[in-house]
DNA sequence: TTGTAGGCGTTATCAA
DNA sequence: TTGATAACGCCTACAA
């Protein structure tokens, strides 16, 4: 028989271990056990009509074969498992877990799974990415930088679900962040604490086009704070940036009794150069972070900062992925910072 | 037309955004552009052989009609992407972050991809994940409590690696840690420094089978240490627990010149007590911790602790799953934390 | 350049 | 209880 000669041709080159070898199937099984392929699906998947002897006789040789259904051929019979992409630009920036426990509880809650991949903040990688995720899923959910032209070609008809980037969109779902109205929410509690000199750590944004620069200036303008351009220090996103701004602010107008800060990261950095200036948090200076990133928790003092429910982002990201799975594309949903104050204010 | 109608009909279900709603193929769009099912699919795989017109053409009608390839049918006739299931109990524990970046680099290295769940610290989770996922990938690495007979049945042939369990296995891959030399390492440390009277904060472990308190008291008892059990205080794994079991420790022992705790969290914990009680760090009372957290750093003074790569840890789970899928089944890999000395000894 | 036939591994349906 | 046959959506090979 010329099945028969096949099927032992397959396994005498599984046996040599060979990365080409052929998969075992159903059939495969089918033959060693010698009953049908239908036979062995029954076994397998534990259906009832199937007399226990022979199904206690199938999986043994199915096991022996070390059988493994093709996921493939399920998905392709069964309705699908709905798979979201989740495209993050660094899983270990503490930011981005919180994040992505939204997404995974608000996936799982659907019955929904997730194949995650991070860009390591590649700008590149996150085009790449996007399309080859893109084909292995249902619904993809990024963070990117891109703008939508140059995402484009690089999406190929996936439902997109693009998170706080700055810019707006007509093509793709959304989920923004009113960074504008956490800095004002920021700025006032400073003001109404006193403060009038009042300096910002900013960083250069990814794509953002500098909101908390803007609105800060702006808010100072509104409450005629004696500031001006100067007390803008533009930093690295990190640690020691912050603490390098920090001492620049400090250097240029030793007068400051507050820092805005671009978010908790820089703002701990900051924390750290006013201690080595010994600069008292918050007596000499108040200090106000932005993220509300759960490690701000641990310090001491505890940060005041803008806390974004990072969680509610990706559960926000997940009900437009609902709705453009729907067929609709959803207005952007819009979550806002709230002020979390604590020990350096 | 018969087949005419039918797509019609679909195409009815779909506007009204059924959920039930046929998925677009290769052939709907064939049949819409008037070619071939065949021609349809050298237009999306941009094969050479076809007109540029009709290529253009048919482009068109796929996107009007929403076309997209089944990740299914494509799977079972190419060579399939390799997909990892990563099973972790928690996201935002800053310990698996970083375990989980070095699972994507290992697997990004070798263009797999991965797919995330989280037990939520759910034991009967555990199990369930186990099945539901390992149904959709190719092998499974996972944090896992039970041991393996409990396993055994969800596990349906899945090539499983598990990570950091207590328990030895002869079915599964392992990465294990090498917790007691840690232990051995930190209490070295502390008594080459003239410590005697050494207070530990224990947790109950998942299924760890109490190596740190063991290990503890071994060193003690080589190094003939003034203490007994009374000088282990059991709490919760958190910053609360950590913080009670100083004050309990402090409290029974205010002679103790040093912590040695379960992990960094509750050391976290122990550093906040101890400021509330006057006790400083490390002057008045030296502190290790176990994790190696890079939150440790941030804290004032940052923690002694051993530290764990747990991002080579990923790695090392990766590759376990190279050779699972190789066919053999390899000798466990085992990682060693180490000393991390910093502010609090 | 385009179309037809067959198969990938599985499950559902229906007949034996 | 079991088995034959036909999908599922796509791709490769070959024929037109």
């Amino acid at each position: 028989m010329a099945g028969q000669r096949e099927t032992e041709d397959r396994r005498g080159r599984d046996s040599l271990g060979a990365r080409t070898a052929k998969r075992v199937t159903l059939r495969d099984v089918a033959e060693a056990a010698g009953v049908s392929h239908q036979t062995v699906s029954r076994a397998i998947n534990s259906k009832g009509e199937i007399d226990p002897e022979t199904r206690r006789r199938v999986l043994d040789v199915a096991r022996r074969l070390r059988y493994r259904p093709s996921r493939f051929a399920r998905g392709l019979v069964n309705p699908e498992v709905v798979t979201v992409g989740l495209i993050v630009p660094d899983v270990v920036n503490p930011y981005f877990p919180e994040f992505m426990a939204g997404v995974f509880a608000a996936a799982d809650q659907r019955g929904w799974q997730v194949l995650v991949a991070s860009t390591e903040n590649s700008r590149d990688r996150e085009l790449t990415l996007v399309r080859s995720l893109g084909r292995q899923v249902d619904a993809l959910v990024a963070y990117l930088s891109h703008p939508d032209a140059q995402l484009e070609p690089y999406v190929g008809g996936v439902p997109l679900v693009i998170v706080d980037r700055g810019l707006d969109s007509s093509t793709y779902a959304l989920v923004k962040v009113a960074t504008a109205d956490g800095v004002r929410a920021g700025m006032r509690h400073l003001i109404d604490r006193g403060h009038r000199r009042i300096g910002m750590i900013d960083c250069e944004p990814v794509c953002d086009p500098l909101v908390r620069r803007r609105t800060f200036l702006e808010v100072a303008e509104e409450h005629a704070l004696p500031i001006d351009e100067s007390w803008v220090v533009v930093e690295d996103q990190s640690l020691d940036g912050g603490a390098a701004a920090f001492e620049a602010l400090h250097t240029a107008h030793p007068d400051l009794t507050a820092v805005f800060a671009f978010n908790d990261l820089v703002a701990i950095g900051a924390l750290r150069a006013a201690r080595r200036l010994g600069v008292r948090v918050p007596d000499d200076c108040a200090l106000v972070g932005y993220d509300g990133l759960s490690v701000t928790d641990l310090l001491d003092p505890p940060l005041t900062t803008l806390h974004l429910d990072k969680r509610r982002l990706g559960e926000l990201a997940v009900h437009q992925v609902d709705q453009l799975l729907a067929g609709e594309l959803p207005p952007p949903a819009v979550l806002t910072p709230r002020l979390n104050v604590r020990g350096t204010t």
